[in-house]
DNA sequence: CATGAATGAGCATTCATTCAT
DNA sequence: TATGAATGAATGCTCATTCAT
């Protein structure tokens, strides 16, 4: 977290209140659970608890606020692979990583992966945004595919694009069936997945 | 599209115009194209080629439009998977219906899957729309599982859901990358996987 | 009048109700108090009677209904034009010409000439409506020069355009000191410098 | 300039930034260029350079700063005035005057006059500014007057208030069709004219 | 059956103005 | 004296829905 206040604080904007973190955070949090497209700016500034008019001080445009959510996405997704180095083996780190995509599967039952379905939203779109959002599951990938060929797989990238497939696949079916127990059933058998991979 | 036309004349309304038909067919494509909260009626009706006004004498409101909508998809889920009963063997079938699914992947790449995308951006809802699109899910889960049931796998369901969740998945990707040869790749490891499965 | 009727009906839309041509009629005569930019569309709707959606109904843009309001100053200025054709000789049109400018001039104390302070204020964009705005001067200049030419005036396109602006000008002076009188003055002027043209 | 800076010193206001000096000369420029509506706060702060919030430490609302560039222009004109006094006769100072506001012809072509257009914008309000800016018209209007007086004319007014009338008409007409060559062309009829005033 | 017309609630966005520091 | 931040009342525009014919 304390990554993303420097992060707005270097985009020139430092601010006692937080008012900007707290415009991203709570735009964050309804995009989750309403969509982008359903979205008002009204309810974004009272998830922030700011007045409606302030939003545009720090924001020019809705879909600039837009691309202010999918940033702090990216930088809460390095944060979290980051996170993940302290385990010893790339197999170990792609277990922990499944665990924790699939510690998540309540809110995921309820609305969906916070990136997946943004992406989904924006990619309808042909733009700036839907270009921009693509990084959030290309980070993940990438991420994956470097601990796949450490652990000597010459088809490293095809399997990190199945295991993230297999989970936003699996985040999609969680959602739409309102049944956390469908991801942690695949979470078990990507982690036996993983462990059969040699 | 014989079958859907008879589906909705089972419905009750015979018209020789068909604008019962069109608007649900212009309607699908568009909300694939554009998602459903970005479509306005007048787009529907435009491409349909039916008065905005007229609308309304054949659905009551724009959800009831959509649930008509997921109601033709649903059709043509089941007869595009009858259609797979000439294949012989389960396991024929399966990698049939992959195929199937792959020989779609340029439009994936642009616009996603139509069920996958449509019940991603109804899930943020938690009406009847986001309860009766949960179908166009669950009709290939069952049939998978039937196929792999019949192949004797005792963990059929699971087996099935993650077939389903890997589609899902790298339609997503597809789409997000904006490239068609993550799907085909894809395709290919996963009829390789039920080609495994014995 | 009946054919600014006719006119929207040839572009058309045609209603009993006649609230396209209320809506001209009425943004004409709020542009001409108000001015274009101080002008909401509420303020439009409300001196034409029309609730505010219903606007766009018959006008896609506020800048569309200024386009509309300029077609119909245009099509009023060449119907009191060709009103003047009456008069046998030019010299005789030129006068009642400068008669029927004049005697606007208790509007023009209040608000302007409506084209000139129309064109005036478009005048500042450089657009479309800048552009077409042109035409409400050009017009009359056209006109007197054509009236000028009959008289053997080798010189008539100057003198047109000399006559125009002083006409333009007066309006604006009448306009600013809030004085009819000048502009009674300046049509008494310029009568007696039609006289001295031979 | 030296003039206009010194006019604001006196009005007691000494400010070694001379930022009330930029404000005002900022805001007559985007004021002539688009219009006092449709020029924000914004837009002036950033014409003179000023943080936004500073404009009111100096202007208590946008109309004070309009008042104000009114000001300047009413000292401008004054000063210009003044400097046509070393013509020796009337005729002379009245044909230097028709060629110095000529000159400016190209300013014109593409915004008008920066008098003219201010007055025909603000009459259509009915305040202090309206009858403020009609002291830009008045002081040549006066000026021209005394001039003819002193060539001997009756009619000193009268012609007086044809001069800048023509003068106004002929500048909306260049701003109109975008031709300084008609502004250039009546200078000339101008001229001509008060040669044979005798 | 069909549809042009109408409607009002709501949306993103703007901007003059205020205020704490 | 200076200014970044804040604010709320508009404004132009959209759109699902209704209705008269």
């Amino acid at each position: 977290m304390t990554d993303l206040i420097q992060g707005s604080a270097a985009r020139g904007v430092s601010s006692a209140s937080g008012k900007r973190e707290r415009l991203i955070d709570g735009a964050r949090q309804v995009f989750h659970a309403q969509g982008v497209e359903s979205t008002t700016l009204a309810d974004i500034a009272n998830a922030a608890d700011v007045p409606v008019g302030n939003v545009y001080y720090y924001f020019k445009s809705k879909d600039d606020l837009v691309q202010a959510v999918i940033a702090e996405h990216a930088d809460e997704i390095q944060a979290r692979l980051a996170a993940l180095e302290h385990h010893r083996t790339p197999k170990a780190r792609l277990k922990a990583f499944i665990r924790m995509l699939t510690d998540e599967r309540e809110l995921a039952a309820r609305y969906g992966c916070p990136q997946g379905s943004l992406c989904s939203e924006l990619d309808k779109r042909d733009d700036e945004l839907s270009r921009s959002c693509a990084q959030l599951i290309r980070l993940p990938i990438d991420w994956a595919e470097q601990q796949l060929r450490a652990m000597g797989r010459r088809d490293a990238r095809e399997l990190a694009v199945a295991l993230i497939a297999s989970y936003q696949g699996i985040a999609l079916l969680t959602n739409t069936f309102r049944d956390p127990g469908l991801m942690a059933g695949e979470g078990r058998r990507l982690e036996r997945w993983v462990d059969s991979l040699g």
